[in-house]
DNA sequence: CCTTGAGTTGAAGTGCGCTTCAACTCCGAG
DNA sequence: CTCGGAGTTGAAGCGCACTTCAACTCAAGG
């Protein structure tokens, strides 16, 4: 009981990730695990923090691939800190800040767009969304839509 | 000469979406198409402003079905008005406050984490998927309570 | 030892939001 | 009338984030 490890459903239930979710995670290097001799999983408690963050990151809309990115920041030798938390966190927050100021513009001008009746219109600051990201935000790419990199 | 219905390709032009998803959001019935003998599409330019709605409208996250689901409410006799538009923009203004509500909540959140440490627990409000910050990106996911005979 | 539930793998499937392709038609300028 | 770019279709493919499946092994209780 409380062991040093966890297995993958252990993972799974304090997690609340799927099992095969946390393969996946997995095999993409997100999270790593320790092997028994009969070759299972066996997790740090460490790898519980790492999965908050993958799925708190996912909240704010940042891919797998861009989490795993930010997880490579972490120092590889040894257990993270808190303060080596504390730093990813920091940058988080700023993707945040600067989602929340544009989601307020993009509520402003989707108000004044009721009045004018322009809503229609690519002049709208409401229907140029590259523009109006990459004019205003040092924070770089911000929330681009899925469409496609050549939808021009 | 400024006419009275757009081809695809105008379309396409002035709205920023491609051709090809412009036919994708027809067969989903988000917009809709006259043709003429040589049965090509012509829209007429209230089109425009729908197809402007659903590009703003996935910006805030929601998925295509959704969206049609709220321009069925627009009116399918006549021409809707902008009374019709700005009632629809309401709505959806609710929902980026909700939005923006939520993210400034995982802000919060985020720092108290940083403070105490708890980025690994359940019990964080981070962490708690009821909340459904449907984020945007590929396709609003819920975060579904893992599916299975967790009961059984 | 036997059984049972949890875990293992790679491969294939799913859903969304499109794009690409092949094969064909339309339409307007010359 | 010819030509070529724009348009048409259904079907297939793509990228992401997973889930499901089949076939198998592991681990612990009786």
């Amino acid at each position: 009981m409380h062991e040093a490890t966890l297995t993958i459903g252990q993972l799974a239930d304090r997690s609340g990730v799927a099992p095969s979710a946390l393969r996946y995670y997995e095999r993409l290097g997100l999270i790593r695990a320790e092997r028994t001799g009969g070759n299972q999983r066996r997790y740090a408690r460490t790898e519980l923090r790492r999965v908050a963050f993958i799925r708190i990151s996912q909240q704010v809309g940042v891919s797998l691939e861009e989490i795993r990115e930010a997880l490579a920041s972490l120092p590889s030798g040894r257990t993270p800190t808190p303060d080596d938390w504390a730093a990813l966190s920091r940058a988080w927050r700023n993707r945040l800040d600067e989602k929340i100021r544009l989601l307020g513009k993009l509520r402003d001008d989707l108000d004044g767009c009721i009045g004018c009746g322009c809503l229609s219109l690519q002049r709208c600051t409401l229907y140029n969304p590259g523009d109006a990201l990459a004019a205003e935000g040092s924070g770089a790419r911000l929330m681009l839509p899925r469409p496609g990199p050549d939808a021009a």
